[in-house]
DNA sequence: CATAAGCACTTCTTTATCTCAAGTGCTAAT
DNA sequence: ATTAGCACTTGAGATAAAGAAGTGCTTATG
């Protein structure tokens, strides 16, 4: 069992080596534990017993170990409230009515990022809520047309076809037929109501059906796009931790590549989700936090990528924080 | 005066160079040059007295200056025909015709970063060419609506607005009125008609005239805004010239910060044009080569950010080849 | 018996020294 | 004009020594 004295200890530790990034030594903590060396080396030993503390080698200081960060988030850790400054910068965002929702998250997070030196990660989608409102098609020239899609939240998607061997004619026919049948629809359902249902019937009536079919998929399968930002990225060549540009190089590239499966870890449910080390997806040197956000226009996760030793405590305020402001918004 | 084989001797000491990223010796360039590496050596102590290599140290190789660069672009290099490999993956891009031009030119810089390593950047701006269509509004609830512009060259902005206290009957009128009065202007002259000709007569119809006045002026505006994209950054932590971390990270975080003005340089005119180390506004250390492409839709710069030894004849070539296959599209 | 004091022991870090390889510049010979 | 030969310079790498930080263990103590 942990006494209270060693979660005393492995909280100090745990703080000092988030802010140092040193191995912390005994002397560091027995200062502000009233207590000498010794004895804190001998909890120490405890600790590293329980596992939740390490060495980088025979006579190095502490550092926490995976067990140890996660012992600290679960059991230790106290919200720490948002300094006034960060408060300001962020409220500067949600209270601008000029804003669209997707800017206020994208712009919040990356204040995040500023303050806090970490990398921050927007992955958001249009609700499920979204509803097909109108389409939309503008002649441009003969051969030559933009067909507008949007959906009853006000989202707007477009493509510019070419109509070549189509009638304008049988262009509207088209149109007509979607208003009249899928209007109302949720967009994750149109793909195949546009398949199953309009795609018969235009078969009969148009000629080039194939090609207008797939125009009118592929504009409507955009709604069901992701939009993925990333900001911050190289806030990671700050960190004392990565000072070899292998090890970098190799995180970024995982940040490129990789990112929607870095942040869409295995769902545990819960409000706010914190990764450690080997949890992620990235690497056992990173942690990823992260929380997801839905209002009835859009919904996705927010997530903040940062070193193992992260300022957990202020980060999971921050995303608490902005998600709360995005949902209220 | 510089003689022939001083050209020849810095030509293969900058090929070299560009290669091996290491200061170049005498032996090295006396085997296929058929001299002894004595010989060498006082051609290129001359090609050092008139400032085109340098030494790292007294004892070093050479290794091309600025002005060694500089002239080994303007006169020695001779293009290099893309390989068949290379020239196969962007005429993949270029012949498909479902994608759009920007989209071709994206995917075909990513190309280039790909196989070069280098960080490619485009900047892209709708053409002048481009006029009004046609403006539209969508009811979405009693207290919002989307207005939806669109250039006769298919290019399409929107926004969702708040249109409390606002009667659908002005909404529509204004609509009227713009569509009347400014459908066929240029997108960069819309913004001063806007408010010289339209404003004035919507203030004596419409009571929240200052309000729509400037939705629809931020709308417009959007058509004029640039979009900028950077692909392979992290390519720049492979050069083994920036295995410091520190000069990486300030690399990379003037791209994040100051592309356009790094990539929009004093026009020189001509085709293409190569910045070479102090020329560029990143790093004493980096070139950046760039053209221009201009078609009746969109309009731009693209350019490739690598090191000073960079492939001059590769970049160069691939530069142009994608540049003809931008203007043809 | 928990705590503290003392001390031997480890390991990393830093600094200094040495050696080796690569490469130059100069001189003298062809 | 070219080249062979040689002294000299410098960086890179290896090795060693000294110092700092910190541990674990043993023993003493309230």
């Amino acid at each position: 069992m942990i006494t209270d004295r060693q979660k005393e200890i492995l909280k100090l530790i745990v703080m000092e080596y988030i802010q140092g990034a040193k191995p912390v030594g005994s002397h560091q903590i027995c200062e502000t534990l009233n207590c000498s060396s010794a004895t804190v080396r001998s909890e120490m030993a405890a600790l590293e017993e329980l596992g939740y503390l390490e060495k980088t080698h025979t006579s190095s200081g502490r550092v926490p170990s995976e067990e140890g960060y996660r012992y600290y988030v679960n059991n230790l850790m106290k919200p720490k409230e948002i300094s006034g400054e960060d408060m300001l910068k962020l409220q500067l965002i949600f209270s601008n009515n000029q804003l669209e929702l997707s800017d206020c998250i994208k712009r919040s997070l990356e204040i995040v990022s500023d303050i806090t030196n970490y990398t921050s990660v927007v992955l958001g989608t249009k609700s499920h809520d979204n509803t097909l409102k109108e389409v939309n098609i503008v002649p441009l020239s003969d051969t030559s047309m933009v067909v507008v899609v949007i959906t009853d939240k006000g989202f707007v998607e477009h493509k510019t076809i070419d109509v070549q061997g189509i009638s304008l004619e049988e262009v509207k026919k088209t149109v007509t037929l979607i208003n009249n049948m899928i209007v109302g629809t949720p967009i994750d359902e149109i793909s195949s109501k546009l398949e199953f249902e309009v795609k018969p019937i235009i078969g009969r009536y148009v000629k080039e059906h194939e090609r207008l079919y797939n125009v009118f998929y592929n504009v409507f399968n955009n709604f069901t796009n992701k939009n993925v930002d990333v900001m911050g990225k190289s806030n990671i060549l700050k960190l004392p931790e990565f000072s070899s540009v292998d090890k970098v190089r190799n995180i970024l590239e995982k940040l490129d590549d990789n990112i929607e499966s870095i942040v869409e870890e295995s769902s545990d449910g819960g409000d706010i989700n914190i990764y450690i080390g080997k949890e992620t997806k990235i690497d056992d040197d990173m942690t990823v936090i992260r929380t997801k956000y839905k209002t009835d226009k859009e919904e996705g996760t927010i997530a903040i990528v940062g070193p193992k030793r992260m300022e957990y405590d202020r980060v999971v305020n921050l995303l608490e924080y902005i998600k709360e402001n995005i949902e209220r918004k």
